[in-house]
DNA sequence: CTTGCCTCTGACGTCAACGTCAGGTTCTAG
DNA sequence: CTAGAACCTGACGTTGACGTCAGAGGCAAG
């Protein structure tokens, strides 16, 4: 399929997609004219790497660690980087939920209080710009 | 205290602390010669103020959230905004387990196909720059 | 008083993941 | 055949949260 169809199918843009190519995450046969053209397993391809992406991992160590990631092979070296990622995400889930239990504690207080009837009185100001 | 002291006690940088009071997230007294001066709960309130950046909030919400949070008072509105701003984080939550769980099956994949002798042998090739 | 660290403002630099525009080619529907 | 959509490369723009540098003033110790 040509890009607009990959991108229409994936939900990412044009630009990410030759993007992604530019950064060795996806690559693409090319027609006699120039244009590129992706195979139907790319569809799948793209959302792993929106998935990584969404993991919090850059584009360097996508492309590091997508071989590993597709064809489940892998040097220790490579397997140890993979484990170290993993649990960099751990960590950032650990995070947001600490995150998310303070905005829950601070919510359910505003909450209360507004019942009480103790709201802010200040109208939140427009900041200027 | 001064920003020194209160960048060293917090772990964030003396620009970071400057760049937080240009966001109206943290206000501090000057001293006669217009230097800096802290009280001891900006310790407290720039951790928070991590903590929210963690959560994935962009400076101008907490900007706008920060009075409802620290003194636990708010409009409807900005209740709503938190309630919001709660959920996305959930999200967020959501898909960082979604990608570490396939990091995670990604990792066993590889795992064991090195102890049945199926690693890679093209080494990790170090990409240009 | 001077040395050396701390602090100030102002302004430009950075980095990632694209967005956007220009100027030109290619494909497809009618 | 032709209009218009889709595609190409190349290059500059954007955004957020700072980093970094310059040039100047402040503060504690000896």
């Amino acid at each position: 399929m040509r890009i607009g169809e990959l991108a229409g199918r994936t939900g990412v843009s044009v630009r990410a997609l030759r993007y992604y190519e530019e950064q060795d995450l996806l690559a693409a046969e090319r027609s006699p004219s120039g244009q590129r053209r992706y195979p139907e397993s790319a569809v799948d391809r793209v959302v792993l790497i929106q998935q990584l992406y969404a993991a919090g991992l850059s584009s360097r160590t996508i492309a590091e660690l997508l071989p590993c990631v597709v064809d489940g092979r892998a040097t220790p070296a490579l397997i140890e980087r993979l484990a170290a990622e993993r649990e960099q995400v751990d960590r950032r889930i650990t995070d947001l939920r600490h995150a998310r239990d303070r905005l829950d504690s601070v919510l359910t207080a505003a909450t209360a209080n507004l019942r009480t009837g103790a709201a802010c009185r200040r109208e939140a100001a427009p900041r200027a710009r």
